[in-house]
DNA sequence: GCTTTTATTGAATCCGAAGTCAATTTATGT
DNA sequence: ACATAAATTGACTTCGGATTCAATAAAAGC
């Protein structure tokens, strides 16, 4: 371990100290600063040059406290331990740099609700919030709405609510997936649920037991796996405690099937596809190794995101709030864990 | 896509109007919020409840103007498409958050440098700064500790650079796999590195060349995986395009050795470990996945961030730096990539 | 050249909380 | 009960820019 120590200059240049510099008021140097201010080209130059000379770089914070808008945006995550939502984030974060805000990102503890966690964001006056992977209550939704932060919930979304949501089509997306199991002629068919109770996991097997049942069939067995790798893992073996093991499993996000499968194969020694056929929800970057080449349905991230935030940079800058609920179509990326007949 | 209108209300209660809803001064609300200060317990009652009734929550952008502390963090990362990465992320912010502090979060672009974005974090007066997969120049670090920012770089550091560093002892762990290799008395060595001329990669590379040369072994094949899956992939291949296929491969990271594993196996129909041994380094979640099962390095993570953050907060609050470099023991995860004799 | 219009400019105020300081109240010691 | 020390309290100032408003200067119109 190598030790230095370096005493500390400094102390940040401020407006007023540029505006002595370069000969003018503070009221110019924080104009000469502003897009479309109201400075003559001449003393513009001046201050930059001063501005420059200075090091000077105007306090975000001071701005905020004046202008009311602090140019943040609070993220909440959780359950990152599922590759789906680290990508997910990266986005966000890329998208939300692009359009000039910064972004402050909270983790939520699974088992805390993230209402304990919004105060804290609130105080730092976000400009809004961006729910992911958590529940909100209406109470806290409506505080926030109240105060003038927008809040858009991304892939859930909760009934009654007043914030926004964007969703990808869960129930239509689970359709297609057990139309596929039907026309290939599967009568034994199981599920793997997500996180039972949340709004994922109840439209994508609502939508799909829906569509099984128009067929004359339903759902042989079912296990939760908690959306995580572990739980899918878990839950593949739990198929296998009744009778016949399915012929085909729709697991509710993709980090759960590839953790079935791996138990499929190493644990149980069945084969996929032959043996047993797996459909999973996401599409992570693991779906397409050539180990799981797993067929998968796809939601249009990058849309979710790019709307979710415009639905937050619009409702910052009205007065009022407009709350939209909209929903993408998913698309089924068809890969090899489905038998072909 | 359903749509509602609502029309806001509010303007967030301030300690002004707090203070005149319980009858005490500005000054007296203030106090009342700050753990130490001095107000008599009725008083502060009266406070609370007043402030309770009007949903009062102190504005901390007000807050951080007049105290020069803004409670948060800039954490910059880059490369969130290896695993390892939103992992570490996960574990500053949890860390971050216990400490109370804020976590601005910004995505480095792979060939940007981090240098255009660090003006952004300084403008919102961030109180520290963690840099991770990313490099800095030396001029951006003075300027940072000139306006008394601290930087910790993390998993990488800069010769001549201010900032304090905390890394594995990547030389070391690198020499630890070179030694199991010379041990199992593999003379036909390969070697896939992550993106040149970065401080990991490089130590990696030296620590186990030096301890092949002290067996009188050199690796016999390199290619360069750039810290990616499709790069670890593509470099497996590569090496088979040189004479006999290596018995042993060292991967820089984890990532390039499941791509390396996905294609040694799908791609050459080679046996790992049979045919081919594989280590890895950081221990990510797909290296205990059975289907990979990969022998690696384990940094202890949870300690480097830690000391990360201990090291951030310590130099926020004296006025005089004191820059480390930590490096601290990456530990042996043996699996199944490894021939046992 | 002189008035009217438009563009620049600076002084003063504000945002919301925290710290300074002096005044006042309360507690303590004898 | 009285002097003295300790605890509370409020008025005022401060942090660093943004904004309003009136004053001044430059440009345009006749």
């Amino acid at each position: 371990m190598t030790q230095r120590k370096t005493t500390r200059r400094a102390q940040a240049a401020t407006s007023y100290h540029v505006a002595q510099e370069a000969n003018v008021s503070q009221s110019a140097v924080s104009r000469a600063f502003k897009p479309g201010g109201s400075v003559s080209k001449a003393t513009r130059e001046k201050i930059y040059a001063a501005a420059n000379k200075l090091g000077y770089r105007p306090n975000a914070i001071a701005r905020s406290l004046i202008s009311k808008k602090s140019g943040m945006v609070g993220i909440v995550m959780a359950d990152i331990t599922n590759p789906f939502y680290p990508a997910v984030l990266e986005i966000f974060l890329k998208k939300l740099q692009e359009a000039g805000q910064k972004s402050i990102v909270l983790m939520a503890a699974r088992d805390h609700p993230v209402d304990e966690l919004l105060p804290q964001l609130l105080e730092y006056q976000v400009d809004g919030l961006i729910i992911t992977s958590a529940t909100l209550s209406t109470e806290m939704a409506d505080k926030c709405l109240e105060i003038g932060v927008p809040v858009v919930l991304f892939n859930r979304y909760v009934h009654g609510s007043p914030s926004s949501a964007i969703c990808c089509d869960n129930e239509g997306a689970a359709r297609q997936i057990a139309d596929l199991f039907v026309r290939r002629g599967f009568s034994n068919i199981g599920y793997i649920a997500g996180v039972d109770n949340t709004s994922t996991n109840r439209d994508r097997e609502s939508g799909f037991n829906a569509r099984l049942g128009e067929a004359g069939l339903k759902v042989g067995s079912r296990a939760v796996g908690n959306y995580t790798y572990e739980g899918g893992y878990a839950a593949a073996l739990k198929l296998a405690e009744g009778g016949d093991y399915p012929q085909a499993i729709f697991c509710a996000n993709d980090i759960m099937a590839i953790g079935a499968m791996d138990a499929i194969r190493y644990q149980l020694t069945l084969s996929i596809p032959n043996d047993v056929s797996i459909i999973g929800f996401d599409d992570i970057a693991q779906a397409g190794w050539p180990v799981y080449n797993l067929t998968t349905m796809r939601p249009p991230v990058e849309r979710m995101v790019q709307r979710a935030i415009a639905n937050l940079v619009e409702n910052q800058d009205s007065d009022q709030a407009n709350q939209v609920t909209e929903v993408l179509a998913a698309q089924l990326v068809m890969r090899g864990t489905v038998k072909a007949e």
